[in-house]
DNA sequence: CCATTTGTTATATATTAAGTATAACAGATA
DNA sequence: TATCTGTTATACTTAATATATAACAAATGG
């Protein structure tokens, strides 16, 4: 799994990580039972600091995507342990309703607004993003 | 319109006080030629700093959503006459991707994911969210 | 048994973002 | 000419982010 991060972006590094990090169990590119690096080797590759990955992989074990054990490291559960919280979707409410405030605001149809949401969703299943 | 800002929220507060005037746009309670409260009365009546709210209304001109006059403050531009430029697009990509991994990963189909979109959409518009 | 690797915890520090507090300036208006 | 507007400047506090070291404890493999 390749990961790359961006010095320049608004989004701190240990969220970008994590980002990349669900992304490859949604994708299935990490899958049931999948160690993730350890964090010093992980952060030695990134060339970030140890207790940057180590932040990641608390949140991805707080939110349940990982368990930490103390010599396998973090272990990837099985896609669908993790169940869509009434907290989860509330935070996903709220981040659509502003982007589609400001698709709104640009002249953007509900249907391509809703095809740029589909495609986002296929593209991570290896679909056809039409 | 009716402002109301989250003291424990992780965004900040010029942020949040951005979205909800985008989607003052978009829903259309806030109209070409409206004027926004200057920033001395909005910040008052907010009870924030003045320059937090001027720190909106710059982003708002800076996207075009808003031109500011002198004396006439911060003037609401007709809906659409801000683009859709592939900047946006590829930050409004970057955000559905990040939540298509999250929902995948939750378990959420394809269907209903796109259904939340589209009644985040559609609850601006003031429609049927079904 | 022992060295190594693991996550974990604890400090300390530097940098940046966010928000506030004041003050002053300049253009427009009544 | 007061008074409103946005604007600019300076200073300060707080919190978040990231790094740098160091040490500890559990588990593994030789």
């Amino acid at each position: 799994m390749i990961v790359t991060l961006d010095y320049e972006s608004e989004l701190p590094l240990y969220s970008q990580l994590y980002d990349e990090i669900v992304r490859g169990i949604a994708d299935g590119s990490l899958t049931s039972g999948d160690s993730l690096p350890s964090v010093r080797s992980l952060a030695g590759d990134l060339s970030i600091n140890l207790h940057t990955v180590n932040k990641t992989y608390q949140r991805l074990k707080q939110e349940g995507y990982v368990q930490i054990h103390r010599q396998k490291g973090a272990v990837v559960q099985p896609l669908g342990s993790v169940p869509a919280t009434p907290e989860f979707r509330a935070m996903m409410s709220r981040q659509l309703r502003s982007l589609a405030a400001e698709s709104v605001c640009r002249s953007m149809e509900e249907e391509e607004f809703v095809e740029q949401c589909r495609s986002a969703y296929r593209s991570l299943k290896g679909e056809d993003p039409s």
